[in-house]
RNA sequence: GGCGGUAUAGCUCAGUUGGUUAGAGCAGCGGAAUCAUAAUCCGCGUGUCCGGGGUUCGAGUCCCUGUACCGCCA
């Protein structure tokens, strides 16, 4: 039995993610997850919320609550809504965690032992009305370059050129718009990448499985111009882990926390101690999915994110990881994601351009989304979300393709047979050769899933769907059912089959109408086709099974109107 | 400005290390069937594979160059 360690990356506190977010990583690591389990494969899903940081704390101070019960607020609300989803996760938890703040520290000290942490003095900006430093993005005044006079300290987005916040014409706090500020001199710490470039180019390297766009994401990092720079790990905040060495104090550094790009991997970490903890586990239970030193050495850990997460993913964590010179587990497979497009445009958080996670749940089920999702997931583009797009392929692929092969094979059943497997005949040549395509079509579906190929899974998923519909109309079992009942019995009993085995393999997709299905044929038997055959006869003649309700009512046009009209602005 | 990604049928996309008449789903057109959520099944594609050069016996597939869109960095 394999042992498979799934990552999400995850979502920050601050608000609702978009359905882009979720595309580009929970979803697919979701997919991916139920697939293993549903091999019979140990699978440890995780994820949770990254919570430190200026943003969390501005809006916590907005909606004029402490942080950390923000936090503790939005947590409850992005779990409800990934429970919604159907998100698999054993753990969700929390970068704020007492076991990531023990981690972090303790990586920090690990790295500072080896050598890899050097300290800088380096001038930020003090806003003495907020009584703290304000990050560049934070200071607001006049572009030097184009006059805008909303232009961040970082960049103006009106002429988009760069800037530093010392650039700017009467800056200003963007917090209370204060213009009391003075450039202070403030001591961080540095994470020396450069020194371990040559280790991890070696490593990438040698990833020749991994999307084109992960590994020339990472080499671009690693070769453009001076090559890898090291960063600053630290921030002049109150909210976040405290920078120490290990378990003792850091001199100089009072006051001072990690930053959050430092703490958030680390909690992919140390959310298995939490899992453990919440599962009355024992810190071994967790080690041996994490330390090669304690079981680790056989587990696959795959990581799932979208684009803009890959350099922290394949640079920054392995720099981490290696340079604490102890055995934890490298990422084994990085699946990483382009950005998926609104109607024309892209989604946004900051503008709340497109549909969020908890409108989508408000006007349909999951599985829609799910499955739209996942089969046009952005794999080796950009994609885009359009609402015909959308109404088209959830009616022709979940209603016509697949809900109704449920409705009218258990119908026709209940007409002529009653709620019950009928008996009689065996299988013929017809059987065999639906056998013999569905082997191969399964088989296929297992090499694209195993290969992280969601779009292309998806595609193999809908043709043996399909083959079940093409399987009635050669057949007949109406046409049949007038000269020779007991041959249509066994091409309904085939059908009732199908619909067993359409839920095992359709459950990482759709986990809320496969258990609809398998409750309708009144069976627990989720077991895995590994023997076709074998699985379409798992329902024998004379088992009990229920007419369903229909599992996936069709989007109408004045739905899909009204929804288009709706999503078409921007959110409150 | 530097770099990366993408440009293939009306739409969404496949096209392995270059090799016979470039494929799938949807939409569209025609037909079959009537068990079913008017669902299903079968048949139908003369596409400057973004433009222009080049390498090769042979390029959607490699090289150069131009254009467009997206992104990262400065």
């Amino acid at each position: 039995m394999a042992r498979i360690l799934i990552t999400s990356a995850i979502p920050y506190i601050n608000g609702i993610k978009h359905l882009g977010n979720l595309v580009g990583s929970q979803l697919p690591a979701d997919l991916y997850a139920r697939y293993h389990r549903g091999r019979g494969n140990e699978v440890l899903f995780l994820c949770a919320t990254d919570e430190h940081g200026t943003p969390a704390e501005l809006a916590a101070a907005k909606a004029n609550k402490p942080v950390d019960e923000f936090c503790t607020e939005m947590h409850g609300v992005q779990a409800g809504i990934a429970k919604g989803f159907g998100l698999s996760f054993d753990h969700f938890g929390r970068s704020s965690s007492p076991q990531n703040h023990q981690l972090t520290q303790h990586f920090a000290g690990k790295l500072a032992e080896n050598g890899l942490i050097r300290e800088v003095v380096e001038k930020q900006v003090y806003s003495n009305t907020d009584g703290r430093f304000l990050p560049d993005r934070y200071i607001e005044g006049t572009c030097p370059n184009c006059g805008y006079d909303k232009a961040r300290g970082d960049q103006c987005e009106e002429c988009t050129k760069q800037l530093d916040p010392t650039d700017l014409i009467n800056p200003r706090s963007a917090v209370s718009g204060s213009t009391d500020l003075e450039v202070r001199e403030t001591k961080h710490l540095y994470l020396c990448q450069s020194t371990l470039k040559d280790q991890l180019d070696e490593w990438i390297s040698s990833k020749h499985d991994w999307p084109i766009l992960t590994t020339s994401i990472a080499k671009k990092w690693l070769h453009d111009g001076d090559g890898l720079r090291d960063r600053g790990i630290t921030r002049d905040l109150d909210w976040g882990i405290s920078v120490k060495k290990g378990g003792q104090d850091w001199p100089g550094m009072e006051g001072k926390v990690f930053y959050v790009w430092f703490d958030a991997p680390i909690e992919y970490i140390a959310c298995a101690g939490e899992w453990a903890e919440a599962n009355g586990k024992s810190d071994a239970d967790w080690q041996r999915w994490w330390r090669t030193d304690k079981g680790a050495e056989d587990v696959k850990y795959v990581q799932f994110m979208g684009k803009d997460n890959v350099p922290f993913h394949t640079l920054s964590f392995p720099a981490t990881i290696l340079g604490s010179g102890e055995p934890w587990k490298l990422v084994d497979h990085l699946k990483s994601f382009n950005y998926l497009n609104y109607d024309g445009g892209q989604f946004s958080t900051s503008q709340g351009r497109g549909v969020f996670m908890d409108q989508a749940l408000e006007i349909l089920p999951a599985d829609y989304w799910r499955w739209w999702l996942l089969s046009h997931a952005p794999e080796s583009s950009d994609s885009e979300f359009t609402w015909e797009n959308f109404q088209q392929s959830t009616n022709k692929d979940l209603a016509d393709v697949l809900g109704n092969f449920v409705s009218r094979i258990t119908k026709f059943c209940r007409a002529k047979f009653g709620e019950t497997v009928p008996e009689g005949g065996e299988y013929g040549e017809q059987e065999l050769a639906l056998i013999a395509e569905l082997t191969t079509r399964i088989r296929a579906y297992e090499t694209q899933m195993e290969a992280i190929e969601v779009r292309k899974s998806a595609q193999e998923l809908r043709a043996i769907w399909a083959a079940g519909n093409e399987y009635l109309q050669s057949t007949a079992p109406w046409s049949t059912f007038k000269t020779d009942p007991v041959k249509a019995a066994t091409q309904v009993r085939m059908g009732l089959n199908l619909i067993r085995l359409y839920a095992v393999l359709s459950a990482p997709f759709i986990p809320t109408a496969a258990a609809s299905m398998l409750s309708a044929m009144n069976t627990l038997d989720t077991r895995w086709p590994e023997d076709v055959a074998a699985a379409l006869s798992a329902l024998p003649a004379g088992h009990e099974f229920a007419v369903p309700e229909v599992l996936f009512a069709k989007i109408t046009d004045e739905q899909r109107e009204d929804w288009q009209q709706r999503f078409s602005g921007i959110r409150d």
